[in-house]
DNA sequence: ATGGTTGGACCCCAA
């Protein structure tokens, strides 16, 4: 069975309907996972969702903030929302998408513009969820479950996974303790990093431009902020990966693009 | 060096 994944930081659920209509029909995927709905789950737009070709939808929300998502064309089990951290935020959820094959997305905390915890709590919070990932990606292992790990991790790991890497070095997304961090997860598993095991390191990646850029084409000022890992065991599985950078300029875009993914489950 | 934009809620916050 060869399963079409996209991963997609919608930037609230409720307004980029239409969008995620064109996205359906543009590359048909079998799964959506989305992240920052920005709604509670009474406000959800599930009828919309599911007349895109959607029957199973599961999603965990909140108002105004975090929020995430899973639409799936076919059945799907085991639900559960993680409370990363021992934080309340809606920032996870997973599906089983076979037997012994786990979906969870994503999203971590942004962290705000001071990279450092004692000035800005919200730095020091997304460190400490990305350590919680760790444990939690430890006791994964243990139980030698395979697993899909996707979502907006809202870091850019290496040098060309941002526009400079010189300029952004001490900007949160970019910084030395979030990128250490972020490389300790990907170890405790040996995770594989899908858009550098089918693109080159050397090579210019983004999944994300700001919205205050007047042309962010032009200025390309990007940065790899979303990402789709999975156990080693699953790389052979891998058939594609894609940036779906087009949609950046869609009408009242998202300032991210959905990155997707082809495997054979 | 600075400011630029968007979304959701409310008159500002987080991204």
């Amino acid at each position: 069975m060869s399963l079409r994944i996209v991963s997609w930081n919608v930037n609230s659920v409720r307004i980029r309907i239409a969008l995620l209509r064109k996205l359906v029909e543009q590359s048909q995927p079998d799964v959506i996972c989305l992240q920052e709905t920005k709604t509670n789950d009474d406000s959800f737009p599930l009828a919309d969702l599911q007349s895109l070709g959607f029957p199973y939808i599961v999603f965990s929300g909140q108002k105004s903030y975090n929020g995430v998502a899973i639409l799936s064309k076919q059945p799907i089990s085991r639900v559960n929302c993680l409370k990363v951290a021992n934080s309340e935020d809606k920032r996870h959820i997973s599906v089983e998408l076979k037997d012994g094959i786990s979906l969870h997305n994503f999203y971590v905390p942004a962290g705000g513009d001071i990279p450092d915890p004692e000035q800005n709590p919200a730095y020091g919070f997304k460190l400490r969820f990305v350590e919680a990932m760790t444990e939690w990606s430890d006791e994964l292992k243990k139980s030698k479950e395979n697993a899909i790990i996707l979502g907006d991790f809202n870091i850019a790991p290496l040098p060309h996974d941002v526009w400079s890497h010189k300029q952004l070095i001490n900007v949160v997304s970019h910084t030395e303790p979030e990128i250490t961090r972020l490389n300790k997860l990907k170890d405790s598993y040996n995770w594989c990093d899908v858009a550098r095991h089918f693109v080159d390191s050397e090579q210019k990646l983004y999944s994300w431009w700001s919205y205050r850029n007047r042309d962010w084409r032009k200025s390309d000022r990007g940065r790899r902020l979303d990402h789709i890992w999975t156990t080693p065991d699953l790389k052979p599985a891998l058939k594609n990966f894609s940036i779906l950078k087009d949609a950046r300029d869609w009408t009242s875009p998202s300032d991210h693009v959905p990155i997707m993914i082809d495997i054979d489950l």
